[in-house]
DNA sequence: AATGAATGAGTTTTCATTCAT
DNA sequence: GATGAATGAAAACTCATTCAT
């Protein structure tokens, strides 16, 4: 390893650190709460150095939505290797669900509160990642269609509608009311009833 | 009509005029990118008069919040008036919900994006309405499993998340997406599926 | 008695209900902190009707800093009454100052906390009583020294500074304590002091 | 001397820079008429350099005063150092308390500031070092009876409202009056008069 | 690359005063 | 004379961003 090298090391270290910060701090506090000072303390850098990194607090806060995203998206595809039925992925898409907010709290914070409704974020086009997030979901029901395994007479929007509005509505009260309560017994009764409505 | 009554008249309409203006700016931009400034010119009286009306920026959203789900509720009785079974008035909710939203687009955007989500606001218990409006629903599935028809194998809680969230899930796509698309045909379609799942 | 009369004894009224509402107030919280609104609530009237019967704030105040100061100065003539000698008249000052002063504790805390301490209002020609208030110690002091009472070796000044600085921070001390001991046994000792310092 | 060590040197004289602005206009306006913005630009930085170097606007005025105090009480200290009798040490108090506010008229307006925040603050714990002014005076006269120089059948409290009394009234009519006469006389001539009154 | 002091526009809120009724 | 709603200037304080070191 040369000298380079090593200083590159550091570097993305920091930007890890910074990142780290900002995602916990978001998360307890909401995007508009959190300062950029909170997050330089927390990082143990400068202010200044934040900008280093990141363009500005707009760019920052955008970064850790994509990445938080791509880190759903990258972990269910590992989940999903192995398994060829649309219908059986579906299945699997709904207990991910649960198990990926539920093992990163921090992370569904940010998602399900944060981004999720920031009406820029959802109208804007300099983030694909973004409106690529439902389509899968859309591709996933369309082969269970094929294969005969999800009513064909429901159209597929609609079933998305219930099937991320009962996922997001589920964790987002979990949430809300802080936690106390125990995840996983309701996931597996609604994952049931979600697949109930949709299969044929 | 006395001198009095004029006097108070006008009084009321300048309250709602600012009630509008905040409603109408807070819906666009937020509760938190809204200024006291702008409500005062949008609803054309100085800042002050402002303070003459609510306590501060917390109350007069408040007071929105508390009037928005207000009127929800008052409406959906008026809708209710006349139908007794219980599973008749499930069907009316989901498509009273959808018919108030898109009734009033400004209302919907500050309960489906500001209201619901706001962590303080969800764990208080100095505004009971929050809390109130989701045990009605509650109410209404364990009196249509009692009449016989919902089904009584899964947790009401479980059906609540299921019903809401696939509500709300529509109507804030619909939002987010900035209402361009017809909600009314998609509605009928979220209805059926919802009723599809929960009765027996 | 006529209409007339009558109209002008209802204003009266209501000027001295907002001169003692104002007074109260003020010895309270001070000049800054004190509010036309506070006033105008706790004298019952609306805030305009403050300003049919004062100028305004600083014309309020300076009212009631004149009424003060004309009260203890009418007072003391008729406690004067009687007394020929300087000297005496002096002890009776001293003891007419703290018996004053504990009397009406609201009146006392105008005066040495917020009038006394102002710096316009000392240096203020438009308010000659408050000039007049020092000079009749030293007519009295001088008096006193011709009736061979009073030692002649010490300026008058100083003496007035010994006898109203004795005075002034006794009594603000009690003030500050919150009036809870007793100052009537203290005064007569500061009283012995004084009056042994500055006699022949 | 090193960078860091210039550095320092160069926010140590920010700090001041604000410091003494603070302590002019408030000296000539009071606190309540003083703003953060008039401070800011006499000392020719941004309003909010103020902010990274006091908490508000009450810990830079809180601030002021305590320095104007422990200045008063060092300097105290070197002048009685040498000075073994109580009793002399009163004789300096006095004359050091008329040499100290004459020497730097700008400090000594902060002293009536002192002196109101007094008023405000005695019932407060939260600023130990007013309590602490008025007891050093206390430890003196006693001293100073033990010594048998000064009477003792006078309460040491009455005996500190003369003194205090005196001094401050002195000094509060010179600095009222625009320290337009010259203090030096006069202070002599007090002197005189508080030591022969408390002297055995 | 890293720092963090400095910036100053922008925000909420207060309150003496006015004036139409 | 009395009212009190309306005013809006002014204040304290915040914080994303910059830039000299």
């Amino acid at each position: 390893m040369n000298k380079d090298n090593k200083l590159l090391t550091q570097q993305e270290e920091k930007k890890i650190k910074i990142f780290e910060a900002a995602r916990r701090i978001v998360s307890e506090k909401g995007y508009e709460k959190t300062t950029m000072l909170q997050i330089a303390k927390a990082a143990d850098v400068a202010t200044g150095t934040i900008y280093e990194y990141f363009e500005n607090k707009e760019d920052l806060f955008l970064t850790i939505a994509a990445e938080q995203y791509g880190l759903f998206d990258e972990e269910l595809k590992i989940h999903f290797s192995g398994i060829k039925s649309a219908f059986e992925k579906i299945r699997k898409y709904i207990w991910f669900y649960f198990y990926f907010f539920q093992k990163d709290p921090l992370y569904s914070e940010i998602w399900l509160l944060v981004i999720r409704l920031n009406k820029s974020l959802a109208q804007s086009t300099a983030y694909p990642w973004i409106q690529q997030s439902g389509k899968e979901i859309i591709d996933l029901l369309k082969a269970g269609q094929e294969e005969g395994m999800i009513r064909k007479d429901i159209d597929l929007y609609v079933m998305r509608h219930l099937l991320l509005g009962s996922l997001e509505h589920a964790m987002t009260r979990w949430l809300l009311k802080g936690k106390t309560y125990d995840m996983l017994s309701y996931s597996e009764k609604i994952s049931d009833l979600i697949i109930d409505a949709i299969k044929k």
